[in-house]
DNA sequence: AGTACCACCTGACGGC
DNA sequence: TGCCGTCAGGTGGTAC
C-alpha cells in the first residue's frame, strides 16, 4: 500500500493518538524487521522516551525521540500500517514491533510481508544521504522539478519511481499522474516539452494532496482517477478508451491507450 | 546511465 | 480439497 499518501496519513495518524506518550516498553516481535540492528538497541534507545516530533520525506517516516538527536525510522514497504490500540484483541494480525505506553495502549506497526524497515538511527539527515533520498514531492517546486528532469534519461515514469531523484511516488501514484497529465508511461523524458513537465509537476501535486485529504480511501476519490478502473479491459472514466496493462521497469501499469500520448 | 532480472517475504486467487 | 503458478501499491544488488 504505502506511497506517500499513504505514509503522511499514516504520520497524522501517530501525532494523533501516540504522539508526546512516554513508551514504556518494546517488543521486537520479528528482529528481521530492524535489518542490521539488535532489538535490545531500539528497545533501549526508545523505552522511557517521549515520540516528541514526526517528520517525512518520500515513503519513509521519522519519529524524533525525546532529549536525544536519536530518530526512529519507519518504512512500510508495500504491506506496512500502524494501528494505536488498547485491548488485545484489537492487536493486527502481523504484528512485528509493538511499542507500549504509560496510558496502558500499545503502537502496532504491522507488516505482512516485511519487506519494510524499522531503524534507529543516530543521525537523520546522515540516512537520508546515504539513501540518497531526493527531495520530498510534496516540498518541491515548479522550477526544480523541471531541472530534476532535465538531464534525466528514460522513461517518464521509471523517473517518477526513482526515490534519489523524488522521494515519494510508487507504482500506484505514477500511473495517476501520469493518467491525469495525459502522457503515456513510456514517453523518454528528454522528450517532454516545457509544459509537458509544467502539466505533470501539477498534477503530481493534485493526485497527492486529492489522496492525502481523502485519507487514500479509495472509494472517495474523484471518479475520474484511474486508480477505480486499474484493470485491464476497462473503460477510461474520461475519454471511454480502453485501459491496457503493460510492464515499464518490470512493474504493472495500466494506463488509457486513448487518451494517453 | 538505464534497464532487466533476481531476491527478500507472505498471502490471496484462479486453474486444474 | 489441495497443489501450483502468478501476482501484489517496495527496494537493493548485480549483470549487461
Amino acid at each position: 500500500m504505502p506511497e506517500l499518501p499513504d505514509v503522511e496519513v499514516f504520520r497524522r495518524y501517530f501525532d494523533a493518538t501516540a504522539l508526546h506518550q512516554v513508551v514504556t516498553g518494546v517488543e521486537v516481535r520479528e528482529p528481521r524487521m530492524l535489518k542490521e540492528a539488535a532489538p535490545d538497541q531500539l528497545s533501549e534507545a526508545v523505552t522511557g522516551r517521549q515520540f516528541a516530533r514526526s517528520a517525512r520525506r518520500g515513503k519513509n517516516m521519522f519519529v524524533e525521540l525525546s532529549e536525544t538527536a536519536t530518530n526512529l525510522l519507519l518504512h512500510f514497504g508495500m504491506t506496512g500500517q500502524l494501528k494505536y490500540f488498547r485491548n488485545p484483541e484489537e492487536e493486527p494480525g502481523h504484528t512485528r514491533v509493538l511499542f507500549s505506553f504509560e496510558n496502558g495502549y500499545h503502537l502496532a506497526y504491522d507488516n505482512m510481508r516485511m519487506l519494510g524497515k524499522v531503524m534507529i538511527l543516530a543521525d537523520r539527515d546522515a540516512y537520508i544521504r546515504q539513501e540518497s533520498l531526493g527531495p520530498d514531492a510534496l516540498d518541491l517546486d515548479s522550477e526544480t522539478f523541471v531541472e530534476l528532469m532535465t538531464g534525466k534519461r528514460g522513461m517518464i515514469k521509471s523517473a517518477f519511481m526513482d526515490q534519489t531523484l523524488i522521494a515519494g511516488l510508487g507504482n500506484i501514484y505514477s500511473d495517476e499522474v501520469l493518467f491525469q497529465s495525459r502522457i503515456h508511461p513510456k514517453r523518454s523524458v528528454p522528450d517532454l516539452d516545457q509544459g509537458e513537465l509544467e502539466t505533470l509537476f501539477h498534477q503530481m501535486k493534485e493526485v497527492l494532496h486529492t489522496a492525502i485529504e481523502r485519507q487514500v480511501n479509495v472509494a472517495d476519490f474523484p471518479a475520474e482517477y484511474l486508480i477505480k478502473h486499474r484493470d485491464a479491459g476497462e473503460t477510461c472514466p474520461r475519454c471511454g478508451g480502453r485501459i491496457e496493462k503493460i510492464k515499464v521497469s518490470s512493474r504493472s501499469t495500466y494506463y488509457c491507450t486513448q487518451c494517453q500520448k
